[in-house]
DNA sequence: GATGAATGAGCGTTCATTCAT
DNA sequence: TATGAATGAACGCTCATTCAT
């Protein structure tokens, strides 16, 4: 058995500990993205990492632990590489552009990374049948969003809308995006990327204001 | 064992086969509304139905068959609920608008339906690991909706844009409402729709166009 | 999945399945009585049956409830073959000595049940570590035999003594019998039996009482 | 790897060796007592000493050897505590009380060594299943005791009887009495011992021999 | 038409043990 | 001396499917 965190944090794994791990989660990063949630099994996962099944169970608690460590890495890396970008933007509708453009270039270098994470959102539940994850789990960035909606709304550069709805459009418009560049490989993700940041430009943008 | 070929097609399907065969969809669509893909066995399905497991593999070819039928049947409502107050519209505006109310008013009735089919588009895989449904099985509804957006341009009704973007863009946001109010079902539908149908209707218009 | 029970109770037991059930209780009352609790695995109580791993898991709800359905089976054995016996007897001395000879009885034919009934006793444990069964159980034996030594203190048959330690006892020694029975099978345990109710006659009847 | 082979004997245990045995020794008797014998590991023995489950094997050749030092250790513990008191006796019948009066004051502090003993009693068993210990184990006390009841009944002390089975049943009942105040520590162990000796006082004395 | 019964593969997990460092 | 890391077998259990009745 894997001994417990000790007093000093983290950085108590070793490095062979931390190798393992990090080994492992992008094994099962692998899987989940290949063959979905449902066909993903510790045995499937220790196989591509070319280690026995137990070696899983001794690096993670459980099957359990092993998605969370999954979600939080993927989730941290994204917005490590979207938010300097977007707020080095001066303007709210350029910062709702570089935020679009900016998760496009994320995706594309990042496809498993994505499809891995959107397995465990939609299907990983609490031993109560209740999702673990799921639409829920986006309302960070809602609110983040939902923010920068109304201030545009304040400094006149947005019309009225219902911050909420817009908020869970945009994330809704990019999941979309995500989702129909995995099924079509070849799609032209940037082009797709800027296609929606002009809708949503044209969206939101106050009446009487000019196209770009 | 049912006999498999039968001359004269479904009619063959006598009275009680085919109350069966509705009794374990519907069963099935609330199992896997409640429960998740990953969660629904046949062995559920047949207790919610209140009948033995055997009886779902003597209806259904099996677990694949059952699936298929249930996004059929699914899939076949929608339509059959949108598409006649889709077609009333005259302007392609209105068309938009009308679609995206006339789907939020079906969730209302069908959250369970709607999250059934889910489940089953995002989980649902052929043996070799491919995904049965996915993004893929909207290509009709999109190539329908780009054509409805293509005719929109063409009267000058509708600005420039990439309509193959925006017909995925407004089915990802049908799709993200729905998923949003099934997470919060207080949250308010019809508003929300109304919400999305005003966006849409800010992304497309041309340029000189009136608000409404 | 085995169907729940009905309201008409146990008797929708069909014949095979009641059958089965027996035949997997029956071995699995061998097993736990040869290889002992821990090393007593369904795996093993299926293949004494000669059927497969599963079948155990779709007569019972589990471990558990095999390990529940043993308990109970072998307890109603001996109480109904010593009961009857012992109430037939006039005097508490008698009904003592009878219900020490008649469980020596039951042993002689029942080896496998009991040693079974005692692995599972003083092994099987709730999930939360406690036992589930163990000597507390006893606790109707203890009352019965108190009531019947308290009677016989009050008909003046018996001399003063703690009713309670010395049902306690009597059991203790009865089960140490089948112990030391069962680990040496040679051991003549009607001879043993006989030097049992002799000793409790000694130890219980008031003073000036002659021997047998 | 610990060497095997030492030229002097088990002095060669360093002290460090020493005490770590002993602290898994205790380890082990506490989680042998509160889990019992089928949820303990060395795993958690290990947790419990505040180690690294590896050392345990290094210290001891396998979960085998431990058992077998946690037998030995009590077992003397016990012996060297009781016979010294039973020495002193003068006549069988007080060397009978004062052993069940010296094992019941040991229980009363030792109460998780004789829990664990129990354990490991009960079920430790060979690779090919049989009992490793068992009542077997009691050979040499029964022994002792058949001995010293021998001894009385030649003295004209006692009466006759199988000396065998009263030496087993003593036995048989110093264990009930610790099973019971196990189970229910509010038991008063005391009176219980007391009442044990006296039940056997009545059991084993000459017909003609007054009581207390 | 429908069922109860059975199967065998696969699941996540625990375990005692081994071994290089 | 001591440890962390790994292994592979076995565990209880669930599952979709098959089949005789």
């Amino acid at each position: 058995m894997r001994p417990e965190f000790r007093s000093t944090g983290q950085k108590d794994l070793s490095f062979i500990e931390e190798a393992r791990r990090t080994q492992i989660i992008e094994s099962g990063i692998e899987v989940f993205a290949e063959l979905g949630y449902a066909n993903t099994s510790l045995a499937r996962i220790a196989e591509r990492a070319g280690i026995s099944k137990g070696v899983i169970s001794y690096h993670f608690a459980g099957k359990t632990e092993l998605m969370e460590r999954i979600v939080e890495q993927v989730y941290r890396e994204i917005i490590e590489f979207v938010m300097p970008r977007v707020e080095k933007e001066a303007t709210a509708t350029d910062a709702l552009r570089v935020r679009i453009l900016a998760v496009a270039e994320y995706m594309r270098d990042h496809r498993a990374q994505l499809l891995a994470l959107g397995e465990i959102f939609n299907n990983f539940r609490d031993p109560d049948g209740r999702p673990r994850y799921g639409i829920a789990s986006n309302e960070l960035i809602y609110e983040w969003q939902e923010g920068a909606l109304r201030r545009g709304q304040q400094t006149g550069e947005f019309r009225s809308f219902d911050p909420r709805v817009m908020a869970v459009s945009i994330q809704g418009a990019i999941d979309t995006m995500f989702a129909y560049w995995a099924a079509y490989p070849d799609h032209d993700l940037d082009a797709h990327a800027r296609e929606l940041a002009d809708l949503f430009e044209h969206a939101i943008r106050a009446e009487g204001a000019a196209g770009r």
